[in-house]
DNA sequence: TCCCCGTCAATACAGTGTATCGGCATGAGA
DNA sequence: TCTCATGCCGATACACTGTATTGACGGGGA
């Protein structure tokens, strides 16, 4: 073992910050899904040893909440639109069209308040859509039924994505014919209207099932916004 | 080393099927949440080696398809109620005090197709309950709408709830006061509406806000199924 | 009675999050 | 400029995970 065989010593220790480290484990659960996301993976990104880490987040977890946080800036919408309804639209889309570049995100979708600067950002540029329309308890309101309601489609979604993915099925096409566990349940005769809707059902577009549902909801939020408080 | 020194030789091994085995996976998610059930534990729970699971279940993710279901035992509404909004709003306060009781299916809502023999029912029971009031296309997306609404709110508000018990304290609380991130957060002025919601804002009892996002869904599917179709 | 086969437990492995510890480089003080 | 202390970083260690593999042992069929 000479000297040119050994290699020069390492070199002073990568610099570090929240943001490379995040985008690490962005890229990570980009390309492997959230369960890719290992400290060790994420670290090894970053030329450091895992421990290193918790220097900047104590815990996983809190890996997880600023990815969220960084994805929350990716939705924040860049200009405030011009009404109510308009904005509460778009903050809808905006939170699909993340999920669908980063598919990791229905996971943690709802799975923990946000409250990472760009999640209150968020918060704030949605409350503030509504501000003054009511009083602040039905705008509250208004917001979390709103966001309950994409959060819980776009967490749907994603569920049948990877279950198509999984099967290299179209989720009707696998109900109606390739699965046998399904076509044996369905034969039972148990099932009578789901056998209905997955055989006389229309295969509609994901994009604009998400966008019917939410416009129902929005008429019903203005359907409140347009009642003297109680 | 005598044979009275030595244990009889274990018995047979005790009887197991997925029944055992999915109660005792709910039992310790019951306990310590979805992240206390390992196979081993199961296993140990059962008189079992933790391979003896596989025959069973193929991965682990499959013993939470099964818990699942079995959950959804719970929610099928015995008895078939009056009209479809009763249904609905039933089907979807089940499922919210089924979480409560089982806080880990917060974590599990929404993230896979249910489709065991108790999914299929529950599936079953929201489609029937509207079967015929609407063309079939409207009718799905009614049901999903509606539960896109609880599958997010329940999520949020067992989020909600664990945050409070991890802090020990109630989410407005927190935020108004006692959280110093929080507080400097809203001094900064950059989240006025949020700030006035924090401050002016009622804090409602959980199920009552629920119930109310949950009225304003319906209200919208309702005037959905009083219109021709398109 | 013997053998085969299916079932179950033990072992093994690669990987996880995180606590602890030891050393080294850096910066302060003399 | 030398010395010492301090704080950071990596290595090591630990308890635990899901799952593949292996090997023994028992009951059922020939």
């Amino acid at each position: 073992m000479t000297v040119w065989d050994r290699p020069e010593p390492p070199t002073r220790p990568v610099p570090l910050d929240r943001e490379r480290i995040v985008s690490a484990a962005i890229a990570l659960a980009d390309e492997g899904g959230l369960e890719a996301v290992s400290l060790r993976k994420v670290a090894a990104r970053l030329d450091a040893g895992p421990m290193r880490l918790y220097g900047y987040i104590s815990a996983k977890e809190e890996l997880f909440d600023l990815m969220m946080d960084e994805v929350n800036a990716e939705i924040l919408p860049e200009e405030r639109p011009a009404d109510w309804r308009e904005a509460l639209r778009v903050l809808a889309h905006r939170t699909r069209r993340a999920a669908l570049r980063h598919e990791w995100l229905a996971d943690l979708l709802g799975g923990r308040p946000s409250l990472g600067p760009n999640g209150l950002a968020v918060a704030e540029a949605t409350l503030s859509a509504l501000d003054g329309l009511a009083d602040i308890d039905t705008v509250m309101r208004a917001v979390e039924t709103v966001s309950a309601y994409f959060t819980g489609a776009i967490r749907r979604e994603i569920a049948n994505l990877r279950a198509e993915r999984a099967t290299g099925l179209s989720k009707r096409d696998w109900q109606r014919a390739s699965g046998p566990y399904m076509t044996r349940m369905l034969a039972t005769g148990r099932f009578p209207a789901l056998t209905k809707a997955v055989y006389d059902g229309t295969e509609v577009d994901a994009e604009e099932s998400f966008a019917t549902g939410l416009e129902w909801v929005l008429d019903a939020v203005a359907a409140q916004l347009g009642r003297p408080p109680a």
